[in-house]
DNA sequence: GGTATTTTTAGAACTGCTCCCAAAAAATTA
DNA sequence: TAATTTTTTGGGAGCAGTTCTAAAAATACC
């Protein structure tokens, strides 16, 4: 079938009705800093007259460029890679990119990419969302000529954009040290090997330090592994609950867990801050209406930086790897 | 960044050391059945010698043809979509085509979609999956003149491959009503409107069938709503066991929630089959693994046909609508 | 005001593949 | 074997942009 979708005007049609050749449409198009004004909206005035699109296909055939990038990342059905996603393509929009989405899911499915003719690979670069690409099997398939950036992770060798989730925990239990009792950690179980992050265990580590230097141990049966749902998070507390005393403080490694616990603490008719102080991280919309206490992290804002950094390389910046971290900060609200 | 990734070698290379012309070679690449075998043959060899790769830029230029669909999906980070992805991209394959996935995840990321100029529309057709097209509003902006196919959903408008869901649900209550005791469905929360399906209100119909059958009554709070999640299965488990008698027939909408239901309650220690019947739905593949008793789906099955359906409509078959409807099978094993 | 310099523009080559048309080759028929 | 039909192949004109080069226009300088 062919693309009604792109309407029939062309680039010389628009040229003709302005009055300009092909190529000044051409700069136009591409926002050259070289048109004069007056050009630029006699062109832009024809365009929008004959509702011109430029053949997409047209153009990244001529250019080389596909204007896509691919992003890779484990899963999408969170609510934070909905976020970060977002992030990405309010700036990707900037500069006429679109994304191009590959979630692995599974070690099986990882498998579809080793084939280095896949369509995650005919894209301008690479964006990788919680993955490292060097444990990644299928890397040496990448075509490393292209840039390659990180969000919501760590490497030395490309551009980076993490948030500092040993801080985030650091910060939780200096805070939770704060009030007596029994210290517990909701945690969520990884992902399998390829596809797994320290993300959660970096929180974990923080939180772990923090209670260390106030002299307070934290045994391993009080650390809960759950899956990654709110039921993870009630059934958590369930447990909490059932065979831990009155004073408890509970870090839970996202909001989505915190949300289960504080829920089955209330459903308990236990006092929250009072008794039982619970704090999460990611400070999600929702943390606020809930009244959550937790570690704010700008999701969105890692997407966008992320995605900046990577319009940089392709546009052919060449500087060394950048990092950049984000600090947490602790949002006191009424869960602790 | 030029594409590096193709390489350099063009139709015009392997022409040239195949002895043919471009067209020929042209022919050969799009599996033209009017070539002869022997040029055919040689031409092939010629490419494997060059490892020569079709721009995929140019050819879509040229042919029009983007050689990709778009599915359109509420989320993707369940098995069961996981699956039909793998269904559907293994046989887009045998076409040359890639599929572009379109995750809504939200009623405010849909938003995306209202641009026409979206990416997720530049493809040759569309693939719904677990969505109907007609709730969702920004259905306008759709290029109808390319063919729209529906997974795991139902429409008189347009192909669609989908399970007899009420069936299923049917099949489950006629079977647990062979067994004595009190009746529970454990069902999950939905999407919010447009992104919503029938498929678990379907189950649940047809399992009140069943029960109505025999006179059985569901009561309202029998029928327990959690999240999507192991956890939201084991939290429903609690629930029931806590506050019902000791002969117990669980159907849980799906393999997820029923297996949190089989966990919880083997953990109290209670006998399945004897005691606790638990049903599921999907026959995921671990559900063999821990005995549960489930309505067999063939997801990737549905995947494959949907996408089937669809490359024959890209290629021009312009039949009436058709439907495919799959009928569950029940698998006993030991929990039920 | 004339020349040098810079900015803006037109013209045309180029990208790599598809597909139509006509020519060549092969197969069939008389 | 010639004539006819069918199958296979080659040639070349698109497709709709980008980009290089050189010319034209605008600006700056003396």
């Amino acid at each position: 079938m062919r693309d009604e979708n792109s309407s029939k005007n062309t680039i010389e049609d628009v040229a003709r009705l302005s009055g300009v050749s092909k190529s000044t449409v051409s700069r136009v198009l591409n926002n050259y800093p070289n048109v004069k004004e007056k050009t630029r909206r006699l062109v832009l005035r024809a365009m929008r007259q004959l509702n011109y699109k430029p053949n997409i296909h047209a153009r990244r055939f001529a250019s080389g460029y596909s204007y896509t990038i691919s992003v890779f990342l484990p899963e999408i059905g969170t609510q934070f890679y909905g976020r970060i996603l977002k992030g990405i393509e309010e700036e990707l929009d900037k500069y006429g990119y679109d994304s191009a989405l590959f979630p692995l899911l599974s070690r099986e499915r990882l498998k579809r990419f080793s084939n280095p003719n896949a369509a995650a690979y005919q894209s301008d670069g690479f964006l990788f969302v919680s993955l490292d690409p060097e444990k990644l099997y299928h890397l040496s398939h990448f075509p490393l000529s292209r840039p390659i950036v990180l969000a919501d992770g760590y490497s030395d060798k490309f551009d980076c954009v993490y948030v500092d989730n040993r801080l985030g925990g650091y910060l939780a239990g200096k805070y939770l040290c704060s009030f007596p009792g029994e210290f517990f950690v909701v945690l969520n179980r990884e992902f399998e090997f390829p596809l797994s992050t320290r993300v959660f265990l970096e929180r974990l580590d923080g939180f772990k330090t923090a209670l260390k230097e106030k002299g307070i141990k934290l045994p391993q049966r009080n650390i809960i592994s759950v899956d990654f749902s709110l039921g993870g998070g009630q059934i958590a507390a369930r447990d909490i609950l059932q065979t831990a005393g009155s004073s408890l403080n509970i870090f839970a490694i996202c909001d989505l867990l915190a949300l289960g616990v504080v829920e089955e603490v209330r459903r308990a008719g236990l006092s929250l801050k009072n008794e039982v102080r619970v704090i999460g991280f990611d400070d999600q919309p929702w943390a606020k209406d809930y009244g959550i206490t937790t570690l704010h992290q700008p999701i969105e804002e890692m997407g966008k930086m992320a995605a900046h950094f990577l319009m940089e390389r392709i546009r052919g910046y060449k500087g060394v790897a950048r990092a950049i971290s984000y600090k947490p900060e602790l949002i006191k609200r009424s869960s602790a």
